[in-house]
DNA sequence: CGTCACGTTGACCCGTTTCAATATTGGTGG
DNA sequence: CCACCAATATTGAAACGGGTCAACGTGACG
């Protein structure tokens, strides 16, 4: 930049060429630098992007970054850590029977974050990463105390957690009494509203984010009714599985209805 | 008191007996005004007795129940309230399907804090009394601005929600996988652990807080079903049902194994 | 005494699980 | 590039479990 600068003072008609250039050069030089710098500003400041904690202002972000640390966790892998923030890919709660039954009781997605230490109880089930999992780490002193010092921080992270506890509730309503069909429908919704890693053009394309197998431990059922409850939305025109983990809905209007309770016991 | 100082100036034997009289009166008199006070004073402070609640110090006390009124669910009623605490009796989350079924997708029982303030989405289901319950009414606005100024409120308030999230997830596993033997022997255990209204002394007792149709509601099974398992579990010398709702566990070990997961499929 | 809600019992049957076999996918290394 | 393996997904057949429905018993209440 200096350099150019100094080109400046002295002008011929070729120097004047080679100004051209050198500033063209240079342009896209800081063009470059520009975006390398805002690759940076994303990667130190991983929240901007991230529903609801887009919604903090700079400054509370910046005390969030301050203290935590973003480390990624690789597919099946049980985390020890039980205080963070989801950045991308899905993370889940996994509780056991004795007899070696287990469910996903929770799924979090980017955005959501995962408080689950210990209290009184011991079992709490493993946190597993069904992908490969960017979460932020938090130290747990530090954390509480930003919340009550930190009134932005603290709205936010009570947002969330109550944004969760409405999702249980979701999760128990479904379990509790929605025929496989049903929800196999809820769930399509429930991804598509997730923040999708591919983006498709196409609005009515859901990407299954996790295996179908991991979907039915999720919802209590079994693979094979995943699997055959998607054969009999297909032929009735509903949807279209082209891939394993690309669901089209032809008819989103009616699928939805069956996800609210369109299809009970004893309608085929 | 003070015609009783008077009294004592002039003694006479009639007097004397008088005096006698009227002191075991006025003894009995002032109990009753202790007891009363007492009662006043639990009225006007009903968390001490709830836990967590009661691991709050005075002052902390002092300031929610300044702040909040007692108000007094019927059963049946559906609240429109969406932040209090629970002093005594049963709440419930009802959420529905499109087609008429539902469940309950939480209970809440005394110490329980239900903070169910709608965020961007409309439809979280009717917070219902099961019971008659008696709740402690708080002003939104003033209870989350108490949360950040006080920081003993905010580590119960925030310890109770942890509380409620890892009940939504036990609910979630129990609903997820567990057979309809299980879910009624979980929720025995469950139960076991509330608070109960009656106090028994046999341990092994327990005292089912709400009708056996809604405990259905809330396992997501029916009450046949229901009916079905408790004559089960009586004829194989489990547990005894005296009443319809009193349940006693004669081989407490051996159903809590039931309840963990020992009753899968195919063993009758 | 009638009504109503709740709980119980029995019979039947649909649908999900179970089990087994096969097809497909994805990753690894030659 | 292909062969190979493991994990995942699919398909089929059979069995059992809990849902459904109907009828009855019971207790609370006016």
């Amino acid at each position: 930049m200096y350099s150019m600068l100094d080109l400046h003072q002295r002008t011929s008609p070729l120097q004047w060429l080679l100004i051209a250039v050198a500033q063209k050069w240079v342009a896209t030089l800081v063009c470059d630098m520009k975006l390398d710098l805002k690759a940076k500003r994303i990667t130190q400041d991983p929240l901007a992007d991230i529903s609801p904690w887009d919604t903090l202002n700079w400054h509370s972000r910046q005390i969030l970054n301050d203290m935590s640390k973003v480390i990624t966790f690789r597919k099946e892998t049980v985390s020890e850590h039980r205080l963070f923030i989801v950045l991308s890919g899905v993370m889940a709660v996994r509780r056991e029977l004795s007899d070696g039954r287990w469910t996903f009781s929770t799924l979090f997605k980017a955005g959501d974050i995962i408080d689950t230490e210990r209290h009184e109880r011991i079992h709490q089930g493993k946190l597993m990463a069904l992908n490969s999992v960017d979460v932020m780490l938090v130290t747990s002193e530090t954390f509480r105390q930003c919340l009550t010092t930190t009134p932005d921080i603290n709205r936010v992270y009570s947002q969330v957690m109550r944004i969760l506890a409405e999702r249980a509730r979701d999760h128990i309503t479904d379990l509790a009494c929605k025929t496989p069909t049903e929800l196999v429908a809820s769930v399509l919704f429930e991804f598509k509203r997730w923040p999708q890693s591919i983006q498709i053009n196409k609005s009515d394309t859901v990407v299954l984010p996790i295996s179908r197998r991991n979907i039915a431990h999720y919802l209590g059922i079994k693979p094979e009714t995943i699997s055959r409850v998607f054969n009999k939305l297909e032929t009735q025109q509903l949807l279209q599985v082209p891939l394993a983990d690309h669901v089209i809905m032809l008819d989103a209007p009616k699928i939805r209805q069956i996800a609210n309770g369109g299809h009970p016991r004893g309608q085929g």
